[in-house]
DNA sequence: CGCGCGCTCGGG
DNA sequence: CCGAGCGCGCGA
């Protein structure tokens, strides 16, 4: 008997402790257990095992049993690194490591009865025809699953039973996601310039190389080589890809060439399905997880290398506790590995190419594009000239007329717009009134197919007013162009044309988004209209034509990351031109063309945008040369609200008194978007030098306890609503 | 006096 | 987190 050290699966600080109990020597740690709790019966980790406690015996309880889904060792030290990092319960950053169905212990190993003949088919009368032909067919094909038995053959399943001729066998099945996505192994031989990467990423002592290099410069390949190689060592791997980007083509090629020892861990599978591959890594049968960021959590014991595709993508931040950066998490586990870390990008994030230039990481540039395809043209339009010229439409007329060339060849074009609806808002002509959401501080959306007016933050719909609520006025106008407004402009201009739409709207049944794409992909569309969806990395051949439409619009965030986020979407959504044969051609639409992040962008100068972003960060004391921290407090009235949020403050102040050198910016206010789903959004902002007293607003913030209100910690935030 | 609600505390 | 224990306010 031992004593093992527990971790109850209740993710509140009350009782984020350990708990010991009595256990056989046969539990060890990383181990899921059932344990009485109280008057209560609740699961747990085992973070531990000893043969003494400090305890008394008679006070220890037993362990009632052990669960299926028992985590690797590292696990448990990884564990205890996130929460001090990111300052939540132990119980919610162990729950990362198992996915949600598992800990609910509702998902098991799913068994089907399976059928096969055991006597002589000579028995059967001559009569019983259908007997006979399952008979045949159980002869043929030998053990059979039961329900497609029954389909096909009916009552002949039981009345052969009845003679005893059929053996009935529990089996269990693998649920096999994107079985289908079966591939070939297609083994293209290295360039020069992939050869001279894969060396530099293999001979580096560095923990991190970052991969820089323009989309169709062949860092896919790399990255499948390098897996090939650590398990040639024996090791397994983890491939990350940003959420919506694990594209049947990847799957293809991944499981083309790694073929079963590939699992994969997405959102998008059934319960079963994550089950099983879930499984399939803990017991090693499969070496390599490829997934969105939680695949950073794979249950595999020994690593030899993480792969982050796409470095840049904000999908690799968690939006709710523990907030963590997958590129932290890996960076722990490679720690843990002894192992590499791959970032590839074609247009990196500033830290991370600062870090790659100041020696940080290893960087790894993968100048030409494979064949030495040239990049498609980028054209940029100056949309005040066609507002003057008296064009309203979101088209203008050259991009107009290079639609028109363009499906007169038979190609297909990618019109991106990043903003769904209609129009952005629905606009009373005689007053100015804009419809507002009735459970936040935003206006609404129009969406024609719907007619009716949405909530982007919350969802709710509303009907369009006949009459303005303020003034009575009847005339409404539309304004700012939304993908439902493009399609439907697109279909009166290219009557003949077909226009497939990819948003939020039209993506949201389950594989909508991928039917979508693949639909265009088989060319049953000409003109794929949509937001930042059709910028991640797919593989159209026969596009040539990309349009932008409102290339400036994200750059009036007030936000640091604006600019960037600018450059990365341009670049990318021009990258889907121009990937075969024919060259591509990009248009650029905007009110700014002389703006220097879309000029760098046009001229795929990322080192060139780098230089000025990055000295503007500086002057400016964004990030990287500082930290933006906020404290928000979220509540049901504005007046718990802004009390809990009072409370805090003046324990933040002290920190902020003490250490004042160290912070460039700290004040409290009601947040931009002050109310989101009917609650009150107010905050406390902070831009700090370094991350010394990160600690410290972590401990206010976390043992802050109100009735009402909640209150957490945001790191330099993806937006600062 | 007794019951109900809200707060505090313990759980091994 | 959730249930137990307890103090206090209130109705009869």
């Amino acid at each position: 008997m031992k004593i093992c050290e527990v971790i109850v699966d209740i993710a509140h600080s009350d009782v984020d402790k350990i708990f010991e109990y009595i256990c056989e020597d046969t539990v060890k740690a990383g181990m899921r257990v059932t344990v009485p709790f109280g008057r209560r019966t609740e699961t747990g980790f085992v973070m531990r095992v000893k043969s003494e406690s400090v305890f008394e015996k008679s006070k220890l309880k037993q362990i009632y049993r052990v669960e299926e889904g028992s985590l690797p060792e590292e696990c448990v030290s990884l564990s205890q690194k996130i929460s001090a990092r990111y300052f939540c319960p132990l119980a919610l950053s162990l729950r990362l490591f198992l996915p949600a169905e598992m800990r609910s212990g509702k998902v098991h190993e799913k068994l089907i009865t399976i059928v096969s003949l055991s006597g002589d088919p000579a028995e059967i009368p001559p009569r019983a025809q259908k007997q006979r032909e399952l008979a045949d067919f159980l002869k043929e094909n030998g053990e059979t699953p039961a329900p497609l038995l029954r389909e096909r053959f009916g009552g002949a399943v039981n009345a052969l039973k009845e003679r005893g001729l059929l053996s009935f066998q529990e089996k269990s099945v693998l649920r096999e996601p994107y079985k289908r996505a079966e591939g070939e192994d297609v083994r293209p031989t290295l360039t020069e310039a992939q050869e001279r990467a894969l060396r530099e990423i293999e001979k580096t002592k560095k923990q991190v190389s970052l991969l820089f290099g323009v989309t169709g410069s062949g860092k896919t390949e790399i990255y499948l080589r390098l897996i090939e190689e650590s398990l040639q060592r024996g090791k397994g791997a983890i491939f990350l890809v940003p959420e919506i980007s694990l594209t049947p083509q990847m799957l293809r090629k991944l499981r083309g060439r790694f073929g079963n020892d590939v699992a994969i861990l997405h959102s998008r599978l059934s319960a079963g399905e994550r089950y099983d591959e879930w499984m399939r890594l803990r017991e090693g049968s499969a070496k390599i997880a490829v997934g969105a960021r939680s695949a950073v959590f794979a249950p595999i014991e020994e690593l030899g290398i993480i792969v982050i595709d796409e470095e840049h993508d904000g999908s690799y931040r968690q939006e709710s506790a523990p907030r963590y950066s997958t590129a932290e998490i890996a960076k722990l586990r490679a720690h843990y590995h002894n192992c590499k870390i791959v970032m590839g990008s074609a247009t990196p994030s500033v830290e991370s190419f600062r870090s790659a230039l100041a020696g940080e990481y290893q960087l790894v540039r993968l100048d030409e594009r494979i064949l030495k395809r040239p990049m498609p043209e980028v054209k940029i339009v100056d949309m005040r000239l066609e507002t003057r010229r008296g064009n309203p439409s979101p088209f203008s007329m050259h991009l107009r007329e290079s639609l028109r060339e363009c499906l007169k060849k038979g190609d297909q074009a990618i019109l991106f717009l990043n903003r769904r609806g209609y129009s952005q808002s629905l606009i009373c002509r005689d007053c100015g009134y804009a419809a507002k959401c009735e459970n936040c501080d935003v206006s609404l959306t129009y969406h024609s197919e719907e007619n009716c007016l949405k909530c982007h933050y919350c969802g709710t719909k509303y009907h369009v007013p006949r009459a303005c609520p303020e003034c009575g006025g009847l005339h409404f106008g539309y304004k700012g162009t939304g993908t439902q407004r493009v399609e439907k402009e697109l279909q009166t201009l290219f009557p003949s044309a077909r226009i497939l739409r990819l948003d939020n709207d039209t993506a949201s049944q389950k594989e909508g988004h991928y039917k979508i794409l693949s639909a265009f992909a088989r060319r049953e569309g000409d003109i794929l209209v949509g937001t930042q969806m059709v910028a991640k990395g797919h593989d159209f051949p026969h596009v040539t034509l990309v349009g932008i439409l409102d290339a400036d619009m994200s750059l009036h965030f007030s936000d640091y990351r604006s600019g960037e986020r600018t450059f990365q979407l341009v670049t990318q959504v021009g990258g889907r031109s121009g990937r075969a044969e024919s060259p591509g051609t990009v248009i650029l639409q905007t009110y700014e063309p002389e703006n220097y992040i879309l000029r760098f962008a046009a001229n795929y100068d990322f080192e060139g945008f780098y230089q000025n972003e990055i000295a503007i960060r500086e002057s400016m004391s964004f990030p990287p040369f500082s930290k933006i921290v906020r404290v928000m407090a979220v509540g049901e009235t504005e007046a718990e609200t802004i009390e809990a949020l009072r409370e805090v403050y003046g324990k933040l102040s002290l920190i902020y008194e003490k250490n004042r050198e160290k912070f460039l910016f700290f004040n409290r206010m009601r947040a931009p978007v002050g109310r989101i789903q009917r609650k009150y959004r107010f905050q406390v902002l902070m831009r700090l030098l370094d991350g010394s007293v990160l600690k410290d607003i972590y401990e206010v913030a976390t043992s802050a306890k109100f009735k009402n209100v909640l209150i957490y910690v945001e790191e330099n935030p993806a937006n600062l609503n």
